[in-house]
DNA sequence: AAAAAGAAATGACATTTATCATTTGTTAGA
DNA sequence: TCTAACAAATGATAAATGTCATTTCTTTTT
Protein backbone atom coordinates (compact mmCIF):
# COMPACT_ATOMS: atom_id res chain seq x y z
CA UNK A 1 0.00 0.00 0.00
CA UNK A 2 1.23 3.48 -0.78
CA UNK A 3 2.42 5.72 1.82
CA UNK A 4 1.25 9.00 2.79
CA UNK A 5 4.57 10.48 2.72
CA UNK A 6 4.68 9.98 -0.81
CA UNK A 7 0.31 11.45 -1.33
CA UNK A 8 0.02 14.61 -3.16
CA UNK A 9 -3.51 14.96 -1.10
CA UNK A 10 -2.41 15.72 1.78
CA UNK A 11 -0.71 19.05 0.78
CA UNK A 12 -4.73 19.83 0.49
CA UNK A 13 -5.76 19.40 3.97
CA UNK A 14 -4.90 19.26 7.51
CA UNK A 15 -2.46 16.59 7.15
CA UNK A 16 0.45 19.06 5.62
CA UNK A 17 0.79 19.81 9.19
CA UNK A 18 1.97 16.38 10.19
CA UNK A 19 5.14 15.22 10.61
CA UNK A 20 7.38 12.52 8.71
CA UNK A 21 6.84 9.97 12.01
CA UNK A 22 3.15 10.97 12.52
CA UNK A 23 2.66 9.95 8.95
CA UNK A 24 4.60 7.28 8.84
CA UNK A 25 1.99 5.72 12.24
CA UNK A 26 -0.98 6.91 9.79
CA UNK A 27 0.41 5.04 6.55
CA UNK A 28 0.22 1.87 8.64
CA UNK A 29 -2.72 1.83 10.02
CA UNK A 30 -4.66 3.74 7.06
CA UNK A 31 -6.92 1.65 4.64
CA UNK A 32 -7.35 2.53 1.02
CA UNK A 33 -11.18 1.65 -0.53
CA UNK A 34 -12.72 2.12 -3.20
CA UNK A 35 -16.45 3.72 -3.68
CA UNK A 36 -18.41 2.72 -6.79
CA UNK A 37 -20.97 5.20 -8.43
CA UNK A 38 -24.02 4.91 -6.69
CA UNK A 39 -22.37 3.84 -3.11
CA UNK A 40 -22.24 5.76 0.25
CA UNK A 41 -18.97 6.25 1.82
CA UNK A 42 -21.28 7.16 4.87
CA UNK A 43 -25.04 7.03 6.11
CA UNK A 44 -26.53 9.68 8.04
CA UNK A 45 -26.90 8.68 11.80
CA UNK A 46 -24.44 6.08 11.58
CA UNK A 47 -21.61 6.07 13.94
CA UNK A 48 -17.82 6.04 12.13
CA UNK A 49 -14.76 5.65 13.86
CA UNK A 50 -12.09 6.85 12.10
CA UNK A 51 -12.55 9.62 8.88
CA UNK A 52 -11.84 9.71 5.40
CA UNK A 53 -9.61 11.47 2.97
CA UNK A 54 -10.57 11.81 -0.37
CA UNK A 55 -8.01 11.02 -2.97
CA UNK A 56 -10.27 10.93 -6.01
CA UNK A 57 -13.51 11.55 -7.38
CA UNK A 58 -16.38 13.42 -6.52
CA UNK A 59 -19.26 13.00 -3.77
CA UNK A 60 -22.70 14.43 -2.49
CA UNK A 61 -23.44 15.06 1.18
CA UNK A 62 -27.17 14.68 1.59
CA UNK A 63 -29.59 14.94 4.44
CA UNK A 64 -32.97 12.97 4.79
CA UNK A 65 -35.72 15.00 5.69
CA UNK A 66 -38.66 14.35 7.73
CA UNK A 67 -40.98 14.18 4.95
CA UNK A 68 -38.66 11.68 2.70
CA UNK A 69 -37.25 14.22 0.68
CA UNK A 70 -33.25 14.54 0.09
CA UNK A 71 -31.62 17.60 0.69
CA UNK A 72 -28.39 18.23 -0.78
CA UNK A 73 -26.26 20.15 1.37
CA UNK A 74 -22.50 20.18 -0.34
CA UNK A 75 -20.18 18.71 -3.18
CA UNK A 76 -17.24 17.51 -2.20
CA UNK A 77 -13.91 16.06 -4.18
CA UNK A 78 -10.55 14.90 -4.07
CA UNK A 79 -8.14 16.59 -1.32
CA UNK A 80 -11.31 17.12 1.28
CA UNK A 81 -11.55 15.14 4.69
CA UNK A 82 -14.83 13.63 6.15
CA UNK A 83 -15.77 12.61 9.20
CA UNK A 84 -13.54 14.67 11.55
CA UNK A 85 -17.09 16.62 12.64
CA UNK A 86 -18.45 13.03 13.68
CA UNK A 87 -15.12 11.85 15.48
CA UNK A 88 -14.59 14.81 17.08
CA UNK A 89 -18.32 15.51 18.24
CA UNK A 90 -18.59 12.49 19.19
CA UNK A 91 -21.72 12.16 17.85
CA UNK A 92 -23.18 9.68 14.84
CA UNK A 93 -22.23 10.75 11.14
CA UNK A 94 -25.07 13.88 10.07
CA UNK A 95 -24.93 13.50 6.59
CA UNK A 96 -24.86 10.76 4.28
CA UNK A 97 -22.21 10.78 1.65
CA UNK A 98 -22.82 9.19 -1.95
CA UNK A 99 -20.54 8.85 -4.70
CA UNK A 100 -21.05 10.44 -8.05
CA UNK A 101 -18.58 9.20 -9.32
CA UNK A 102 -15.95 6.28 -8.54
CA UNK A 103 -14.25 7.37 -5.64
CA UNK A 104 -10.69 6.22 -3.78
CA UNK A 105 -10.39 7.06 -0.15
CA UNK A 106 -8.31 6.25 2.56
CA UNK A 107 -9.80 5.21 6.15
CA UNK A 108 -7.64 6.83 8.89
CA UNK A 109 -9.02 5.22 12.35
CA UNK A 110 -9.85 7.66 15.40
CA UNK A 111 -7.29 6.21 17.58
CA UNK A 112 -4.66 7.83 14.81
CA UNK A 113 -6.46 10.94 14.63
CA UNK A 114 -7.20 11.78 18.28
CA UNK A 115 -3.86 11.17 19.45
CA UNK A 116 -2.36 13.31 16.39
CA UNK A 117 -4.61 16.06 17.54
CA UNK A 118 -3.53 15.64 21.30
CA UNK A 119 0.11 15.89 20.09
CA UNK A 120 0.38 18.20 16.94
CA UNK A 121 -1.77 21.26 17.92
CA UNK A 122 -0.75 22.54 14.03
CA UNK A 123 -3.15 19.91 12.86
CA UNK A 124 -5.67 20.58 15.86
CA UNK A 125 -5.70 24.29 14.16
CA UNK A 126 -5.75 23.07 10.66
CA UNK A 127 -9.35 21.02 11.58
CA UNK A 128 -10.70 23.78 13.71
CA UNK A 129 -10.24 26.00 10.65
CA UNK A 130 -11.29 23.79 8.11
CA UNK A 131 -15.01 23.47 10.67
CA UNK A 132 -14.99 26.95 11.14
CA UNK A 133 -14.92 27.73 7.51
CA UNK A 134 -17.53 24.70 6.84
CA UNK A 135 -19.94 26.64 9.52
CA UNK A 136 -19.31 29.72 7.72
CA UNK A 137 -20.60 28.75 4.33
CA UNK A 138 -23.20 26.67 6.17
CA UNK A 139 -24.42 30.28 8.02
CA UNK A 140 -24.45 31.93 4.26
CA UNK A 141 -26.53 28.81 2.97
CA UNK A 142 -29.35 29.07 5.39
CA UNK A 143 -29.74 32.84 4.74
CA UNK A 144 -29.75 31.86 0.38
CA UNK A 145 -32.16 29.31 1.23
CA UNK A 146 -34.51 31.18 3.80
CA UNK A 147 -34.68 34.45 1.66
CA UNK A 148 -33.77 33.91 -1.90
CA UNK A 149 -36.75 32.72 -4.93
CA UNK A 150 -35.45 29.19 -6.32
CA UNK A 151 -34.80 30.93 -9.65
CA UNK A 152 -31.48 33.01 -7.23
CA UNK A 153 -30.77 30.16 -5.56
CA UNK A 154 -30.21 27.92 -9.21
CA UNK A 155 -27.67 30.55 -10.35
CA UNK A 156 -26.29 30.64 -7.20
CA UNK A 157 -25.60 26.69 -7.21
CA UNK A 158 -25.45 26.81 -11.00
CA UNK A 159 -21.64 29.51 -10.26
CA UNK A 160 -20.54 27.17 -7.04
CA UNK A 161 -20.52 24.22 -8.90
CA UNK A 162 -18.46 25.72 -11.70
CA UNK A 163 -16.50 27.00 -9.10
CA UNK A 164 -16.21 23.63 -7.28
CA UNK A 165 -15.46 21.02 -10.17
CA UNK A 166 -14.17 23.24 -12.93
CA UNK A 167 -14.58 23.13 -16.61
CA UNK A 168 -14.33 19.66 -18.90
CA UNK A 169 -12.31 20.12 -22.00
CA UNK A 170 -15.39 20.91 -23.75
CA UNK A 171 -16.06 23.67 -21.28
CA UNK A 172 -19.43 22.16 -19.07
CA UNK A 173 -19.09 22.41 -15.82
CA UNK A 174 -17.46 19.11 -14.67
CA UNK A 175 -19.77 17.31 -12.90
CA UNK A 176 -22.81 15.03 -14.11
CA UNK A 177 -26.01 15.57 -12.01
CA UNK A 178 -29.61 14.50 -12.73
CA UNK A 179 -32.16 17.32 -12.95
CA UNK A 180 -33.37 15.76 -9.41
CA UNK A 181 -29.76 16.42 -7.80
CA UNK A 182 -29.80 20.03 -8.90
CA UNK A 183 -33.45 20.59 -7.27
CA UNK A 184 -32.60 18.74 -4.17
CA UNK A 185 -29.48 21.20 -4.39
CA UNK A 186 -31.31 24.33 -4.03
CA UNK A 187 -34.52 22.85 -2.78
CA UNK A 188 -37.31 23.35 -5.28
CA UNK A 189 -39.20 20.34 -6.80
CA UNK A 190 -37.68 18.66 -9.89
CA UNK A 191 -39.90 20.40 -12.28
CA UNK A 192 -39.59 24.03 -11.18
CA UNK A 193 -35.44 23.05 -11.36
CA UNK A 194 -36.22 21.93 -15.17
CA UNK A 195 -38.16 25.07 -15.98
CA UNK A 196 -35.83 27.10 -14.33
CA UNK A 197 -33.12 25.66 -16.24
CA UNK A 198 -34.62 25.90 -19.77
CA UNK A 199 -35.35 29.47 -19.19
CA UNK A 200 -31.91 30.20 -18.38
CA UNK A 201 -31.32 28.25 -21.38
CA UNK A 202 -33.64 29.99 -23.76
CA UNK A 203 -32.00 33.67 -22.38
CA UNK A 204 -28.84 32.20 -23.57
CA UNK A 205 -27.63 32.54 -19.83
CA UNK A 206 -26.38 28.85 -19.99
CA UNK A 207 -26.22 25.87 -22.91
CA UNK A 208 -27.91 22.59 -22.35
CA UNK A 209 -26.99 19.19 -23.85
CA UNK A 210 -28.47 16.41 -22.08
CA UNK A 211 -26.94 16.57 -18.67
CA UNK A 212 -23.84 18.93 -19.65
CA UNK A 213 -24.12 22.71 -18.31
CA UNK A 214 -21.81 25.47 -19.69
CA UNK A 215 -22.11 28.74 -18.35
CA UNK A 216 -22.46 31.38 -20.88
CA UNK A 217 -23.47 34.99 -19.25
CA UNK A 218 -21.49 34.32 -15.91
CA UNK A 219 -22.29 38.10 -14.74
CA UNK A 220 -26.09 37.63 -15.07
CA UNK A 221 -25.98 34.78 -13.18
CA UNK A 222 -24.79 36.87 -11.01
CA UNK A 223 -26.73 39.16 -10.96
CA UNK A 224 -29.79 37.20 -10.58
CA UNK A 225 -28.16 35.45 -7.81
CA UNK A 226 -27.97 38.79 -6.13
CA UNK A 227 -31.33 38.98 -6.52
CA UNK A 228 -31.62 41.66 -9.81
CA UNK B 1 -12.74 42.88 38.24
CA UNK B 2 -14.03 39.36 39.44
CA UNK B 3 -12.35 36.26 38.43
CA UNK B 4 -13.11 33.98 35.91
CA UNK B 5 -12.19 31.65 38.26
CA UNK B 6 -15.61 32.42 40.64
CA UNK B 7 -17.60 32.90 37.28
CA UNK B 8 -20.12 29.92 37.47
CA UNK B 9 -20.75 30.60 33.42
CA UNK B 10 -17.57 28.68 32.88
CA UNK B 11 -18.92 25.18 33.66
CA UNK B 12 -21.22 25.67 31.02
CA UNK B 13 -18.69 26.15 28.12
CA UNK B 14 -15.41 25.09 26.81
CA UNK B 15 -13.40 27.50 29.63
CA UNK B 16 -14.43 24.72 32.54
CA UNK B 17 -11.26 22.38 30.89
CA UNK B 18 -8.75 25.01 32.02
CA UNK B 19 -6.25 25.13 34.79
CA UNK B 20 -5.84 27.37 37.69
CA UNK B 21 -3.26 29.15 36.49
CA UNK B 22 -5.25 29.43 32.91
CA UNK B 23 -7.73 30.76 34.50
CA UNK B 24 -5.87 33.08 36.43
CA UNK B 25 -4.33 34.83 33.34
CA UNK B 26 -7.17 35.33 31.54
CA UNK B 27 -8.82 36.99 34.70
CA UNK B 28 -5.90 39.31 34.42
CA UNK B 29 -6.77 40.29 30.64
CA UNK B 30 -10.26 39.74 29.76
CA UNK B 31 -12.38 43.46 30.38
CA UNK B 32 -16.31 42.82 31.54
CA UNK B 33 -18.61 44.83 29.14
CA UNK B 34 -22.48 45.19 29.08
CA UNK B 35 -24.04 45.74 26.25
CA UNK B 36 -27.47 47.37 25.98
CA UNK B 37 -30.17 46.14 24.24
CA UNK B 38 -30.29 46.73 20.52
CA UNK B 39 -26.62 47.46 20.14
CA UNK B 40 -24.24 45.16 18.21
CA UNK B 41 -21.61 43.15 20.13
CA UNK B 42 -20.35 42.28 17.07
CA UNK B 43 -20.74 43.59 13.03
CA UNK B 44 -20.87 40.62 10.17
CA UNK B 45 -17.75 41.26 7.85
CA UNK B 46 -15.76 43.05 11.14
CA UNK B 47 -11.99 41.68 12.63
CA UNK B 48 -12.39 40.70 16.23
CA UNK B 49 -9.23 40.13 18.20
CA UNK B 50 -10.69 38.15 20.57
CA UNK B 51 -13.82 36.19 22.02
CA UNK B 52 -16.54 37.09 23.98
CA UNK B 53 -17.99 35.08 26.84
CA UNK B 54 -21.71 35.75 27.46
CA UNK B 55 -22.16 36.09 31.60
CA UNK B 56 -25.78 36.95 31.04
CA UNK B 57 -28.47 38.51 28.39
CA UNK B 58 -30.04 37.24 24.89
CA UNK B 59 -28.85 37.90 22.00
CA UNK B 60 -29.77 37.11 17.75
CA UNK B 61 -27.09 36.50 15.31
CA UNK B 62 -27.67 37.43 12.16
CA UNK B 63 -26.59 37.86 8.64
CA UNK B 64 -27.62 40.56 5.67
CA UNK B 65 -28.63 39.13 2.91
CA UNK B 66 -28.26 40.52 -0.52
CA UNK B 67 -31.76 41.51 -0.58
CA UNK B 68 -31.09 44.09 2.27
CA UNK B 69 -33.53 41.79 4.47
CA UNK B 70 -31.74 39.91 7.83
CA UNK B 71 -31.85 36.67 7.78
CA UNK B 72 -31.82 35.48 12.00
CA UNK B 73 -29.25 32.42 12.09
CA UNK B 74 -29.13 31.61 15.54
CA UNK B 75 -30.37 32.90 19.21
CA UNK B 76 -27.38 32.94 22.01
CA UNK B 77 -28.19 33.33 25.61
CA UNK B 78 -25.96 33.28 28.55
CA UNK B 79 -23.26 30.30 28.89
CA UNK B 80 -22.42 30.72 25.14
CA UNK B 81 -18.87 31.65 24.04
CA UNK B 82 -19.07 33.84 20.68
CA UNK B 83 -16.09 34.79 18.05
CA UNK B 84 -13.99 31.60 18.44
CA UNK B 85 -14.67 30.91 14.98
CA UNK B 86 -13.61 34.18 13.81
CA UNK B 87 -10.60 34.05 15.55
CA UNK B 88 -9.69 30.30 14.83
CA UNK B 89 -10.64 30.41 10.60
CA UNK B 90 -8.76 33.84 10.93
CA UNK B 91 -11.73 35.51 8.91
CA UNK B 92 -13.73 38.50 9.89
CA UNK B 93 -16.94 37.86 12.18
CA UNK B 94 -19.77 36.39 10.00
CA UNK B 95 -22.51 37.08 11.87
CA UNK B 96 -23.64 40.48 13.41
CA UNK B 97 -24.47 40.05 17.21
CA UNK B 98 -27.28 42.36 18.77
CA UNK B 99 -28.55 42.21 22.16
CA UNK B 100 -32.29 41.39 22.47
CA UNK B 101 -32.04 42.49 25.98
CA UNK B 102 -29.04 43.93 28.35
CA UNK B 103 -26.19 41.72 28.12
CA UNK B 104 -22.90 41.08 30.63
CA UNK B 105 -20.22 39.86 28.28
CA UNK B 106 -16.62 39.28 29.04
CA UNK B 107 -13.85 40.18 26.66
CA UNK B 108 -10.79 37.23 26.27
CA UNK B 109 -8.30 38.63 23.62
CA UNK B 110 -7.14 36.64 21.20
CA UNK B 111 -3.59 36.05 22.26
CA UNK B 112 -4.83 34.09 25.28
CA UNK B 113 -7.12 32.07 23.81
CA UNK B 114 -4.13 31.13 21.10
CA UNK B 115 -1.74 30.26 23.67
CA UNK B 116 -4.77 28.22 25.89
CA UNK B 117 -5.44 26.17 23.06
CA UNK B 118 -1.60 25.63 21.76
CA UNK B 119 -1.06 23.82 25.72
CA UNK B 120 -4.22 22.67 26.48
CA UNK B 121 -5.64 20.00 24.28
CA UNK B 122 -8.85 19.76 26.62
CA UNK B 123 -9.43 23.29 25.59
CA UNK B 124 -9.01 22.65 21.75
CA UNK B 125 -11.51 19.60 21.93
CA UNK B 126 -14.15 21.13 23.66
CA UNK B 127 -13.44 24.02 20.88
CA UNK B 128 -13.71 21.80 18.29
CA UNK B 129 -16.57 20.13 19.53
CA UNK B 130 -18.63 23.37 19.77
CA UNK B 131 -18.06 24.01 16.37
CA UNK B 132 -18.89 20.44 15.48
CA UNK B 133 -21.99 20.49 16.91
CA UNK B 134 -22.88 24.01 15.62
CA UNK B 135 -22.13 22.67 12.12
CA UNK B 136 -24.17 19.94 12.32
CA UNK B 137 -27.34 22.25 13.77
CA UNK B 138 -26.60 24.34 10.64
CA UNK B 139 -27.00 21.61 8.81
CA UNK B 140 -30.29 20.73 9.50
CA UNK B 141 -31.26 24.46 9.53
CA UNK B 142 -30.31 24.91 5.73
CA UNK B 143 -32.63 21.61 4.86
CA UNK B 144 -35.67 22.63 6.56
CA UNK B 145 -35.24 26.26 5.33
CA UNK B 146 -34.84 24.30 1.90
CA UNK B 147 -37.52 21.69 2.09
CA UNK B 148 -40.25 22.93 4.44
CA UNK B 149 -42.88 25.42 3.90
CA UNK B 150 -43.60 28.71 6.00
CA UNK B 151 -45.84 27.12 8.56
CA UNK B 152 -43.73 23.74 9.37
CA UNK B 153 -40.97 26.61 9.91
CA UNK B 154 -42.74 28.58 12.65
CA UNK B 155 -43.56 25.49 14.38
CA UNK B 156 -40.56 24.14 14.56
CA UNK B 157 -38.94 27.74 15.58
CA UNK B 158 -41.59 28.13 18.45
CA UNK B 159 -40.96 24.71 19.77
CA UNK B 160 -37.15 25.59 19.47
CA UNK B 161 -37.60 28.94 21.10
CA UNK B 162 -39.06 27.48 23.78
CA UNK B 163 -36.31 24.66 24.03
CA UNK B 164 -33.80 27.65 23.84
CA UNK B 165 -35.13 29.98 26.36
CA UNK B 166 -37.34 28.22 28.51
CA UNK B 167 -40.81 29.53 30.42
CA UNK B 168 -41.31 32.59 32.35
CA UNK B 169 -43.52 33.11 35.29
CA UNK B 170 -46.77 32.84 33.27
CA UNK B 171 -45.79 30.12 30.81
CA UNK B 172 -44.99 32.18 27.98
CA UNK B 173 -42.23 31.58 26.31
CA UNK B 174 -38.99 33.74 27.77
CA UNK B 175 -37.92 36.14 24.98
CA UNK B 176 -39.27 39.31 23.20
CA UNK B 177 -38.82 39.12 19.42
CA UNK B 178 -41.36 41.43 17.22
CA UNK B 179 -42.99 39.62 14.65
CA UNK B 180 -40.51 40.68 12.00
CA UNK B 181 -37.81 39.03 14.18
CA UNK B 182 -39.68 35.66 14.29
CA UNK B 183 -40.22 36.57 10.22
CA UNK B 184 -36.52 36.84 9.49
CA UNK B 185 -36.06 33.49 11.73
CA UNK B 186 -38.31 31.20 9.75
CA UNK B 187 -37.49 33.07 6.26
CA UNK B 188 -40.92 34.91 5.48
CA UNK B 189 -42.43 37.79 5.03
CA UNK B 190 -43.79 39.38 8.00
CA UNK B 191 -46.97 39.62 7.26
CA UNK B 192 -47.21 35.91 6.27
CA UNK B 193 -45.69 35.14 10.16
CA UNK B 194 -48.54 36.97 11.25
CA UNK B 195 -50.93 35.45 9.34
CA UNK B 196 -49.69 31.87 10.73
CA UNK B 197 -49.44 33.06 14.22
CA UNK B 198 -52.89 33.94 14.34
CA UNK B 199 -53.66 30.56 12.96
CA UNK B 200 -51.92 28.81 15.19
CA UNK B 201 -54.17 30.97 17.88
CA UNK B 202 -57.28 30.22 16.57
CA UNK B 203 -56.43 26.99 16.34
CA UNK B 204 -55.58 26.96 19.84
CA UNK B 205 -51.73 25.89 19.38
CA UNK B 206 -50.47 28.65 21.04
CA UNK B 207 -52.13 31.88 22.80
CA UNK B 208 -50.64 35.17 22.02
CA UNK B 209 -50.93 38.38 24.03
CA UNK B 210 -49.11 41.00 22.61
CA UNK B 211 -45.43 39.95 21.97
CA UNK B 212 -45.45 37.15 24.80
CA UNK B 213 -46.10 33.77 23.38
CA UNK B 214 -47.61 30.34 24.77
CA UNK B 215 -47.48 27.37 23.68
CA UNK B 216 -50.54 25.15 24.03
CA UNK B 217 -50.31 22.01 22.23
CA UNK B 218 -46.48 21.31 21.75
CA UNK B 219 -47.64 17.51 20.40
CA UNK B 220 -49.62 19.24 17.08
CA UNK B 221 -46.80 21.77 16.81
CA UNK B 222 -44.52 19.12 16.68
CA UNK B 223 -46.39 16.82 14.14
CA UNK B 224 -46.69 20.06 12.12
CA UNK B 225 -42.80 20.88 11.91
CA UNK B 226 -42.42 17.59 10.65
CA UNK B 227 -45.30 18.20 8.00
CA UNK B 228 -48.15 16.64 9.12
C1' DA C 1 -52.25 62.79 28.61
C1' DA C 2 -51.94 63.63 23.88
C1' DA C 3 -49.56 63.06 19.76
C1' DA C 4 -46.48 60.72 16.94
C1' DA C 5 -44.20 56.74 15.60
C1' DG C 6 -43.96 52.09 15.24
C1' DA C 7 -45.85 47.37 15.25
C1' DA C 8 -49.54 44.17 14.39
C1' DA C 9 -53.42 42.68 11.95
C1' DT C 10 -56.16 42.04 7.92
C1' DG C 11 -57.93 42.18 3.10
C1' DA C 12 -57.15 42.09 -1.87
C1' DC C 13 -54.39 40.69 -5.20
C1' DA C 14 -50.07 39.25 -7.77
C1' DT C 15 -46.47 36.15 -8.10
C1' DT C 16 -44.04 32.14 -7.18
C1' DT C 17 -43.80 27.45 -6.60
C1' DA C 18 -45.74 22.74 -6.25
C1' DT C 19 -48.45 19.05 -7.99
C1' DC C 20 -50.41 16.08 -11.31
C1' DA C 21 -50.77 14.37 -15.91
C1' DT C 22 -48.80 13.48 -20.17
C1' DT C 23 -45.37 13.37 -23.75
C1' DT C 24 -40.79 12.96 -25.35
C1' DG C 25 -36.16 11.64 -24.93
C1' DT C 26 -32.29 8.74 -23.01
C1' DT C 27 -29.98 4.96 -20.84
C1' DA C 28 -29.02 0.49 -19.78
C1' DG C 29 -30.23 -4.35 -19.30
C1' DA C 30 -32.17 -8.57 -21.61
C1' DT D 1 -30.62 -3.86 -30.79
C1' DC D 2 -34.72 -3.71 -28.80
C1' DT D 3 -37.40 -2.55 -25.09
C1' DA D 4 -38.27 -1.58 -20.32
C1' DA D 5 -37.15 1.65 -17.04
C1' DC D 6 -35.86 5.95 -16.03
C1' DA D 7 -35.10 10.99 -16.80
C1' DA D 8 -36.45 15.28 -18.88
C1' DA D 9 -39.69 18.38 -20.64
C1' DT D 10 -44.02 20.73 -20.79
C1' DG D 11 -48.90 22.07 -19.94
C1' DA D 12 -52.70 22.85 -16.78
C1' DT D 13 -53.95 23.87 -12.45
C1' DA D 14 -53.79 24.35 -7.39
C1' DA D 15 -51.60 25.93 -3.41
C1' DA D 16 -48.37 28.70 -0.99
C1' DT D 17 -46.29 32.91 -0.29
C1' DG D 18 -45.26 37.80 -1.18
C1' DT D 19 -46.66 42.57 -1.85
C1' DC D 20 -49.28 46.60 -1.22
C1' DA D 21 -52.80 49.23 1.06
C1' DT D 22 -55.34 50.17 5.03
C1' DT D 23 -56.84 49.87 9.70
C1' DT D 24 -56.19 49.01 14.46
C1' DC D 25 -53.45 48.59 18.32
C1' DT D 26 -49.21 49.57 21.21
C1' DT D 27 -45.36 51.98 22.57
C1' DT D 28 -42.68 55.95 22.97
C1' DT D 29 -41.96 60.74 23.11
C1' DT D 30 -43.19 65.31 24.11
Amino acid sequence: MSKCGQCIIKSFNAFHTLTIDELDTISDHKTSLTIKKGENLMTEGHAINGLYCIKQGKCKLTKLNTNGKEQIIKFVKGGDILGHRSILSEEPVGLTVTALEEMKVCFIPKGDIMQTINQNTAFSLQLMKNISNQLNHANDSISQMAQKPVKDRLAETLLKLEEIFGLDKDGNIDIILTREEIANTIGTATESAIRLLSNFKKEKIISLQGKHIKLLDRSTLRNISEGY
